[in-house]
DNA sequence: GACCATATTTACCACCAGTACGAAACGTCG
DNA sequence: CGACGTTTCGTACTGGTGGTAAATATGGTC
């Protein structure tokens, strides 16, 4: 594809570095829509307009660059989400808003989010994102927890609990469209919002 | 390692296959847990005392090995699970249970979950587990949803959601022990049973 | 102009999933 | 009893992907 425009080895005519870190990610991005979740480094170098020693040199190796796509996706994702919940709904209805964004996001770039899923950003930047998403929803929860008495080491494991189930749902969504996002979002809400030992006192009498 | 007794290529003495499938798949196990999740194929065959090619003519590709070990795992949790459920207590006591089972027989078999969560089965049998670990749930639940008019499709989405969460929960778990499998199964059952919503409504006074 | 630093491609290595092929034992038919 | 096909195995290979060392060309500096 860049056989064209095929580069002789040595500094390039412009002195500097021909794509910055930027221009990698957007390339990755652009690649993985393309080739799906399974593209290679090859594939992003290409897309690039570059070889693969320069993706290394830039971002650094795989894992490196799953992080950056995971960050930047998350980021989105919280985007999203923060423009869905509009501060005159109650809490629940921003709940189940941020749900449906979150969906709707994650079908937007599907194959990025297949690709970060595949792959596994590292444990630590895992950590440090739940812990962003995390306080983006305790936001919108209120300071449920606190006013409960519960611990705040809790608030870690509500975390972890609700992006998993996001990410699964998102998956098998992604995977074979069952109904959409409104619909998916209305049966998270009653899980994760109401409870789902609560159903039976009050199934839809919530604001 | 199978050095010292090394075979002769050639049909062995006995007639029959030296191996069979369940002996595969324990060795798989155990070469699992002791190189990790990122044991190979070669690994396995080794703790087989076999060569490579006849574990694929047993068991299939690499996907097909680990959808093998997914079953495998997945029955284990669903038979601990179980046992842990005694009828004498509340549905939500059960709930509490059920969970602080799962993480310890996740816990047992380490390696195995990281591999398999690595790996991911495929889509078709990842439903069928899930359907699966759900009905247990479900049947654990009791039919709340049916009593409460909520849709069947639904159900699905309840799924998807509850393993999710444990699988992300006991993933960041193995990762940084933080608290022991009882105070995790407080939370996720405040989370999942009780609903992160309620908390400030009704904190503790659940059976 | 000589020389070093910078930035790139080329060409390669290591590792792992998966497979083609030859070797040895069994069963059977002449 | 011997020849031949069948079954079961190990050896040795292919293909592809992540990652890197070395060669090459430009820019700046004394």
């Amino acid at each position: 594809m860049a056989a064209a425009g095929r580069r002789s080895p040595g500094r390039p005519r412009g002195g500097g570095p021909l794509v910055g870190r930027p221009q990698v990610l957007e390339a990755a991005v652009r690649a993985i829509d393309h080739h799906g979740p399974e593209a290679t480094m090859d594939d992003i170098a290409a897309a690039a307009r570059v070889t693969k020693p320069i993706v290394y040199r830039t971002v650094g190796d795989k894992a490196a660059l799953t992080d950056a796509l995971s960050e930047w996706l998350v980021d989105r994702i919280a985007a999203a989400t923060a423009a869905a919940a509009h501060p005159g709904q109650t809490p629940r209805q921003q709940f189940h808003a941020a749900v449906t964004a979150y969906l709707t996001t994650i079908a937007e770039h599907r194959n990025v989010f297949l690709f970060v899923n595949a792959v596994g950003p590292s444990t630590e930047l895992f950590h440090r994102l739940v812990d962003r998403s995390a306080a983006g929803i305790v936001t919108l929860f209120g300071p449920l927890r606190v006013r409960a008495g519960l611990p705040g080491a809790g608030a870690a494991t509500w975390g972890y609990g609700i992006i998993g189930a996001m990410q699964v749902v998102a998956t098998m969504w992604l995977h074979h469209a069952y109904g959409d996002a409104a619909e998916i979002a209305d049966d998270m809400t009653r899980l994760l919002w109401d409870g789902a030992g609560t159903t039976t006192t009050a199934p839809a009498n919530h604001a």
